[in-house]
This record gives structure tokens, sequence and C-alpha cells, in this order.
DNA sequence: GTCGTTGCAAAGCCTTTGCAGGGAA
DNA sequence: TTCCCTGCAAAGGCTTTGCAACGAC
């Protein structure tokens, strides 16, 4: 295990990932730190992407049409809801859901073993069906 | 409304969509269809995807590891199980979440308007688990 | 001084696009 | 014959990587 340096760069990627309130997109990230170094390079908010991914502090989602994501590793439930008029992406707090799931590690007794799970959820938010 | 023409290339490649047991890579796709028309060019299976998608037959997916997948639309539900130990993914048919989610609508009263959903779920096969 | 990190440029994937030739109707 | 479709090559977007310089410790 490497030992890890602090730098600039590194502290201002790490808190806007950890303290993002959704999903970022790599350019948001870029785009939030270059303002506060701004000889900040791509590559470089890839790699410290790329380990704290390793670290599990973020994790990558994928999304058809939003491209790749990042966020906080290791959120009570993952629901994501896609708005497909204003194509934004929200995060909807827990709804019971994980129940059902628990539901469905029991019924499935075929043997596969349910770790964790995400839930898309595609439609109009509030703003959008107003 | 452009009157689309029936090719053999056009042919092979739909066939190999919609017959799919599972969802499929552009490679997947491609190797297939080369066996049946060696001539078969990678930029002709993008654009036969891309027709099928515009023509709702089917679907876009992706993934955080196994990348972008392609399978038939309309299924009656989306459940997606990815087994860390094998890595394969495998489709799970229905188990009573459609249900959950419907009730999620009912619950949701803040506008949220749900049209279809997704779910991945992440643990080990049966084959794994054994 | 050591060696993990960064900026820069180049390279690597994946996917799309322009173009000319080929083929379905 | 018409004009949609294909193969090919080039380009575009996103992500990774090699390398030399920089900087944390």
């Amino acid at each position: 295990m490497k030992k890890q340096r602090i730098t600039k760069q590194k502290e201002i990627i790490t808190n806007i990932c950890l303290n993002a309130e959704h999903a970022l997109s790599i350019k948001d990230i870029y785009k939030h730190a270059k303002k506060q170094v701004d000889s900040l390079n791509l590559a470089t908010v890839y790699r410290n992407i790329n380990r704290l991914i390793k670290d599990k502090k973020i994790v990558k989602i994928k999304h058809a049409t939003k491209g790749t994501l990042y966020e906080v590793h290791g959120k009570p439930t993952h629901h994501y809801f896609f708005c497909s008029e204003c194509n934004e992406t929200f995060e909807r707090s827990g709804c019971g859901l994980s129940i059902c799931i628990e539901d469905m590690k029991n019924k499935t007794s075929d043997g596969f073993v349910v770790k964790s799970h995400e839930l898309y959820l595609h439609g109009i938010c509030s703003t959008c069906a107003a």
C-alpha cells in the first residue's frame, strides 16, 4: 500500500466529490475544482477520481443518456430518477423498496445472493409535470 | 419518414438483437453477424443498432463495468443481476417488484411521475455461491 | 533527497460521420 | 434509374498513460 501525499488538487477534488448533493460528471468536478486551482488538468481529475473509486469513497454510475457520473459510496439506497423532459437527474430517498429487495432475497431460493442494488426510475419530475 | 430497404446486413443484425436471450454488447453483435457476412463493418453495426433504438425495437443500457449493452425493448421488467465472482450478467424474471414500484407511485405525492424502471442487483450468482 | 503527484501531450477505446461505390426496389 | 445502405477512413469524445518537472514529507 503506497503512502498517499496530500496535495491541493487532491484535497479539492475529494471535497467536491464527498460533499456533492447528487451525482456529478467529470466535467462538473473539473469545472468546480478548476475555480480553486487554475492549473488543474483533466487527467489529474481522472486520476484522483479513480483513486477515490479504488478507495471505495465514491462509486461510478452510468446512464444511457447522461453518461458517466460519480457519487459518494455507501448511501443507504440508490434510487435515481431521470426526467425525460428536462433531462435532469434526481436522487430519491428510500421508499420501502429495500423491504421488497429483502423480500426478494427470501423468495429467490435459487441460490442467487443479493448484496446491493440500484434502482433507476424514468419519468417526469415534479417541475416538468406541473 | 424514409422508406427502409432490406439488406442482408440489416436482416442479420436485427435478428441477432431481437432473438438474443440476454443483453448483447456491440462486439457480440458484430462477431455473430460477421460470421454470416464477412464484409461486415463495425460502422454498419452501429448504424443499424441506432436505427433499431430509434424504432424502439431495442434499448441501450449501460453498466459501470460491463459497458454498453443492447437488448430487446419492452420486456415486462428490467432486472439485471451482476455477479461479482464470475463477472457474468443475468437477467432475473419479475419478482413482485413492479408492485412495489406501483406502490411508490402512489406514495410519492410530490409530483414525480414514474414511467418505467430498471433494477440492478449486485451479488453472487447461484453457480459461484455453490 | 525521495518518490508520490501533477501538467502536458500522445495514445487508446468507443462511437459517429463524410464520402463514394454498391445494391434494393 | 433512384436513392438508401454499406465499407472505409477519418474524426470526435471520453479516458488512460508515458514522461519530465514539481512538491509533500
